[in-house]
DNA sequence: ATGAAAGCGCTAACAC
DNA sequence: GTGTTAGCGCTTTCAT
């Protein structure tokens, strides 16, 4: 328990009585080592307990296998479920994970993480920041100011840098329609709050709903919150008193929902019959609401896993000095319909 | 953007005409520069946007300044918030953070994360998954088979080993006294997989409440779930029906508690005057469910936070060959008292 | 099939 | 106050 100094590959030759070059061989499956003698070393190195230090390898290779993961608001369900699907697909393809975690969503904190994800010499970037005003601003500007190839979830297109993300303009749009055809004439709307790209896309997919189906949007039929079930809450609470008739709501994010449905209970609001609401993301409780509630499904899992596909891919380009055209992938998402929203079923 | 090769400290040397020693105290902030010397230093390192290597400067300190953190279950919200709290405090302490998930709860696949993590000689380990079976066993065998520091979360005592953890057992017995307060005859349980640690210790916890108000406890009285909502309902209709009697009930987790009151919903039990319900964990939605849910509060971020501090405390103890006992420490929950559980104001 | 030498980018120890 | 030398643990290149 106390040697403190870690094995070297010098020792390993020594007590094998070969060079370094030779378990070096081993340690990289080379063809060309007698088989005795490679299990020998091999032998030697089980007993030893060796491992070989990534640190000393990372620097003669100029490669570490290692990605940088930037993230914010793990306390969150999504982020957490991305990060997971890094972590997953990341092992699977031979990478470790350096993880950040942004104090707030990115607000003039971004280069000390940049700074330490170079300083790591990490060979690629996840930069898992949803864009919340300008906080992408640096990249756009400066694109190129690092040369480490780096991929953007949940983030507008932008000319010259890759994307991930969800079809948040689409899953709004339809399911608002889903209610529309659930019979509702006054579908109102609690967004997250407004500087997130994501809420205007989903705002705006709510509105496009609406005005295929020849609706007018106005001010009083929408509300903004935070994403807690509190603000839900409050956002709601304000609906009811601005826009007595609205018989429908897409609320921006499950949880919200949550509160929505907690004021109806209270105020004797009978959902779905006096209203019908439907909720975003997905997340496994939803089901188990009161009653069970319509949401948007989007799979954050997989969010990470293309990710970190499309990273590797773009870090194999980038090592072979090969061009690669900035890509924009873009997941779909599955409407989940359960009691909150049905109406017609009720009539 | 094509210039492949990042800059060296020899290059920054050579620009500014002065050894790379002088550059290397420079970086480090050592007194003995020319006030001038350096000026004109820093300024051509910010000119060729110069990072030093973590990769080389960790080889020859023989220190990375990165810490291993091996988790389970991110999906999962507490798991992610410990994560939360593990990351704002070791970028606070200066450490970096380098994340191994494992793909189920440890059980078989320990060892190759282990050596993931020996490999890149991270300076100590963060073993964030929970003990479940025999999953430490391992470590209770072979601690000292590698050298780093681990600190160990949400595990039992163990000799030679530093853990860190909530007051399960307590906080169990605690909502379970609440709930016999409150008037309730016969108080149920549900507990989580029997094979998790904290679920044993909860549901000692559960027993030894009952049993200091004179209560027997027998096998028809508690049910077996696996966290999810989905389980909870599953356990709760099974003690429905074999437990009729029970007008309490102690929840393994809000989950699962979710479940319960959603089977009650449908059954026209109502909550909490035919039946009070705690539940565990204290997450955020709890106070939105309907009823607002009874719960424990966790701080799990703080479960993170405090495990970094220890862990690095015994980082520099080791690093100074200094001899430091196996620390065991726990931290208080907090009884959320809501309507779920208030029997006694309904009378 | 194996070994010797060089060097990745940095810092520690010692000159001057 | 600054430069020189050596070396961290490994892989690459070139001999043998």
């Amino acid at each position: 328990m106390n040697n403190k100094k870690s094995v070297t590959i010098v020792q390993v030759a020594e007590e094998a009585g070969v060079s370094k070059q030779t378990v070096s061989r081993v340690l990289n499956d080379r063809p060309d080592v007698a088989p005795e003698t490679r299990r020998h070393i091999e032998e030697v190195i089980e007993r030893l307990g060796y491992r070989p230090s990534a640190v000393a390898r990372s620097l003669i290779q100029q490669r570490s296998s290692t990605i940088g993961v930037v993230t914010a608001g793990l306390n969150f369900v999504g982020p957490s479920r991305t990060l997971n699907g890094i972590t997953n697909k990341a092992e699977e393809m031979g990478y470790s994970v350096l993880l950040i975690e942004l104090p707030d969503f990115g607000f003039g904190d971004i280069r000390p993480a940049l700074d330490t994800l170079i300083t790591h010499r990490v060979d690629g970037i996840i930069w898992a920041v949803p864009e919340v005003g300008e906080n992408h601003a640096f990249f756009q500007e400066e694109h190129g100011s690092h040369n480490i190839p780096t991929i953007f979830l949940t983030m507008g297109d932008t000319p010259h840098l890759s994307t991930v993300k969800i079809n948040n303009y689409h899953s709004a749009k339809e399911v608002t329609g889903h209610l529309i055809d659930q019979g509702c004439l006054h579908v109102a709307h609690i967004t997250g709050p407004l500087d997130w790209w994501e809420v205007q896309e989903r705002k705006a997919g709510w509105e496009a709903a609406l005005s295929d189906a020849s609706r007018k949007v106005t001010e009083d039929m929408w509300s903004v919150g935070k994403w807690s079930s509190r603000s839900g809450e409050t956002a709601f609470r304000e609906l009811v008193s601005k826009y007595p008739q609205m018989d429908g709501i897409f609320v921006g994010n499950d949880q919200m929902a949550l509160g929505v449905l907690q004021v109806a209970h209270q105020s004797g609001i009978c959902i779905p019959k006096d209203l019908a609401v439907a909720g975003f993301d997905g997340i496994p409780e939803s089901g188990y609401y009161w009653p069970p509630l319509t949401t948007v499904i989007q799979d954050q899992h997989e969010l990470g896993c293309v990710s970190v596909q499309e990273l590797v891919g773009m870090i194999n380009d980038y090592r072979e000095e090969k061009f690669r055209e900035p890509n924009s992938i873009i997941l779909d998402t599955r409407i989940i319909v359960r009691e909150s929203s049905l109406k017609s079923t009720n009539h």
